[in-house]
RNA sequence: GGAGAGGUCGCAUAGUGGCCGAGUGCGCUCGCUUGGAAAGCGAGUAGUCCGCAAGGGCUCGAGGGUUCGACUCCCUCCCUCUCCGCCA
């Protein structure tokens, strides 16, 4: 959510920012609105401070045995008035804060403006060639990971559905050692505590960072109470310092969680229908950080960096792409996703979305932090990468190391996992 | 699932219709004191909204109701705890 103030006072800057990010909402509406919020409440407050006074006599006037009849009847007609204009209000504050909850995040400066073609490829690491292949063509991932045994999309779709999986043997093992490996290098060298949250969330959860009210067809929602399957850990571990004041010297900090992430992918249908891009459950180690609003964009840095490391202990060759602004999710200010080459398939894999959001969360949740005992609180910043995505790593892991004889090499880094 | 108890300012508590936005203790911060500390003493110690400000409004789990007036009475919901049952 939007700071009202910010907006009042700087909406030509708001507008620029939600145009960039293809927003149609109309500013003008909210700002009617919040005039209007603001005349009534005005009114309203100083009837009550009428009310707080002769509710004051009245009192007095009891204490002392005198009747306070006529002054009762006075107060009867104020607040019905009274009443009245608090429905009025509540009205107001309503529609006014439904559409302000509508209102994206505008992006930050450093953010290309314009569309997907616009996205910047900042970085380039590693080689586009299968390691270990001398001779055959590079396979895909889904031609290896069934013909190795590894991965079952028939005993997923006969469990569950299309888009379900059932990891065997190596393919479950490799999935294991991928999480204790990521968590291990996240806890032990880049300072992350280590949490693991409920994987099923309410509907208030859902809301605070955001995935409700606007994408609920998108996610999986239990039949017998208003609770959801997370989509990514992202949401109940944001929401877990929902309402806290924390202290400056606590900042940043830094949460890692390995969570299963369930998505419906609705409208998505017929889009790597095939192996392991697009599934309705899979693994994932989540990194989100608490920051002080000054150095939140060098904490997306480190974050980033963060992410990176994984990648490159793995060996995968990847790209950065710094996202253009109308490309960027609906809280997200700047964003960089991590992307892991293919060779089989011959295309690149989101593997991390890195995003700053500055305080739209915060200020959705509550999270604030105090610079001293007396100082006012203020909204932290709040950021998220996956540090990384399971699946499309396996499909890395897989197309680049893949061997002529159908076997893969697995990276050093992980055979003291398996 | 059944029965009961309860949710007040970081923690523990007081408060049962009107000087209670809220007392006390602990904790914490600052100061005095000290060679330094402890103890002691003093001051401070929720958030939010409107307002240039002065100031004012709101919040005692959440929402609604009764009333001139609600922490206090009524209703609904949420949460926590105890006991019983079931259970990895």
């Amino acid at each position: 959510m939007l700071d009202l103030k910010l907006l009042r006072e700087n909406p030509e800057k708001i507008k620029e920012g939600l145009r960039a990010k293809n927003s149609t909402l109309e500013l003008d509406d909210i700002l009617r609105l919040d005039e209007t919020r603001r005349t009534l409440i005005q009114e309203t407050e100083s009837l009550k401070s009428l009310r707080n006074k002769a509710n004051e006599e009245i009192s007095a006037l009891k204490r002392s045995g005198q009747s306070a009849d006529a002054k009762v009847g006075e107060m009867k007609t104020l607040s019905a008035r009274i009443a009245e204009l608090d429905t009025q209000g509540a009205k107001v504050d309503e529609e006014l804060f439904s559409k302000l909850h509508y209102l994206p995040n505008p992006p930050h400066e450093s953010v290309p403006r314009g569309g997907p073609s616009e996205n910047k490829i900042v970085k380039e690491w590693g080689t586009l060639e299968p390691k270990f292949l001398k001779s055959a063509q590079p396979r895909t991932h889904v031609e290896l990971s069934e013909s190795l045994g590894w991965i079952s999309s028939a005993k997923g779709a006969k469990l569950t559905g299309s888009g379900w999986l059932y990891y065997q043997g190596m393919g479950a093992r490799l999935e294991r050692a991928l999480i204790n490996f990521m968590l291990d290098l996240h806890t032990r060298e880049h300072g992350y505590e280590e949490v693991s949250p409920p994987f099923i969330v309410s509907r208030q959860t859902m809301t605070g960072t955001g995935q409700l009210p606007k994408m609920e067809e998108d996610m999986y929602r239990l039949r017998d109470e208003d609770f959801f399957l997370i989509p990514t850990a992202e949401v109940p571990v944001t929401n877990a310092l929902r309402d806290a004041v924390l202290k400056a010297e606590e900042l940043p900090k830094k949460f890692v969680a390995y969570t299963p992430c369930f998505r419906r992918e609705a409208g998505s249908y017929g889009k790597d229908t095939k192996g392991l891009a697009r599934i309705h459950q899979f693994d994932k180690v989540e990194l989100v950080k608490f920051a002080k609003p000054e150095n939140s964009y060098d904490e997306l840095e480190s974050l980033r960096a963060d992410a990176e490391r994984v990648l490159q202990l793995l060996g995968l060759p990847y790209r950065v792409v710094l996202l253009a602004s109308g490309d960027l999710s609906f809280a997200a200010a700047k964003c960089y996703d991590l992307e892991v080459w293919a060779p089989g398939s011959e295309k690149w894999f989101e593997v991390s979305s890195c995003s700053n959001f500055e305080d739209f969360q915060a200020r959705r949740i509550n999270v604030k932090f105090k610079r001293g005992h007396t100082a006012k609180p203020e909204l932290v910043h709040t950021l998220n990468g996956s540090g990384v995505a399971l699946p499309r790593t396996v499909i890395g892991i897989l197309e680049n190391f893949q061997k002529d004889d159908g076997t893969i090499q697995i990276p050093e880094v992980l055979q003291k996992y398996l």
